[in-house]
DNA sequence: TGAATTATATCGTATCACGATATAATTTGG
DNA sequence: CCAAATTATATCGTGATACGATATAATTCA
């Protein structure tokens, strides 16, 4: 069986549509308030992701790497340019000394509290028409 | 009453982040995908909101700018360079001869629907887990 | 010990969107 | 009917990122 050429109806193409629109809503009220906390939007996701990584391990920045999904040389030049500005703290790995750990400073807690309470509160907002959009999409066409 | 300095937890933090990864993925594979087919993720999400405009009316420039949450004379550009790959056509509005409308070719239209296919079955893949995400958001703490 | 892992560094490239500013066509409102 | 608003277009420089390519260094592992 080769190709399965199966149209897709206009109300799936408005579903996509609409739920890219969402999201880009989201990342532009997110891009707002990491300004407005005087911090770059790349700034803001890597904290979130130091202090939001899963278990009681510091992250490293290869997982950062990968939370993020940008390459390894260039974290270490978004983490230079958070430690610069005194948001996070390189830490040594005392079991593999190659490796080097990432922490929050009290400077970097405070602004991530803040943009988080206002996320949370953005993101309950959108939640149901997200949800309702997700709902949408599954099964029925193709 | 002033400021609600309300603590947020480590749970909420990870949630925020695991949201945030899921939706970095997403991405991700948003823009390999469009590479992959020989379009820029711009004119991949270009092509989805003119097509995906609710409704039978076409989409003007203007509403595009505001459908991808980008600046007006930054959409001119996008748009010609879709026309001039031959994805989008500029069609005159009869009633208001300032605006233009934009439709996509049938080598538009095909490249979209491959990918709209994909990014259906990837979004069906996620849902559930930005749903059940986007539900320990809410409540709870704050 | 040699290979793999992890982090760091540099330098140029590419991509985008923006800011600022301007022009033009057309429509609308007082 | 004319002035103001709307809509699209254009140019040019700026800024922000991430990438590719490549290299070095420290450390761990097989």
């Amino acid at each position: 069986m080769p190709a399965k050429k199966r149209k897709i109806t206009k109300a799936r193409y408005e579903a996509l549509a609409e739920l890219r629109y969402a999201l880009r809503q989201f990342l532009r009220f997110s891009e707002n308030a990491a300004q407005a906390a005087g911090v770059t939007p790349q700034q803001h996701q890597a904290m979130l992701a130091i202090k939001g990584f899963p278990g009681p391990d510091l992250i490293t920045i290869g997982e950062l790497a990968e939370r993020l999904q940008i390459l390894h040389h260039s974290t270490v030049g978004l983490v230079n340019r958070l430690v610069a500005e005194r948001y996070v703290q390189r830490v040594m790995d005392r079991k593999d000394r190659r490796q080097v750990r990432l922490v929050l400073t009290l400077r970097g807690e405070t602004i991530l509290e803040n943009l988080s309470t206002i996320h949370s509160e953005q993101l309950q907002r959108m939640a149901p028409q997200i949800t309702q959009l997700l709902k949408g999409l599954r099964g029925e066409i193709f």
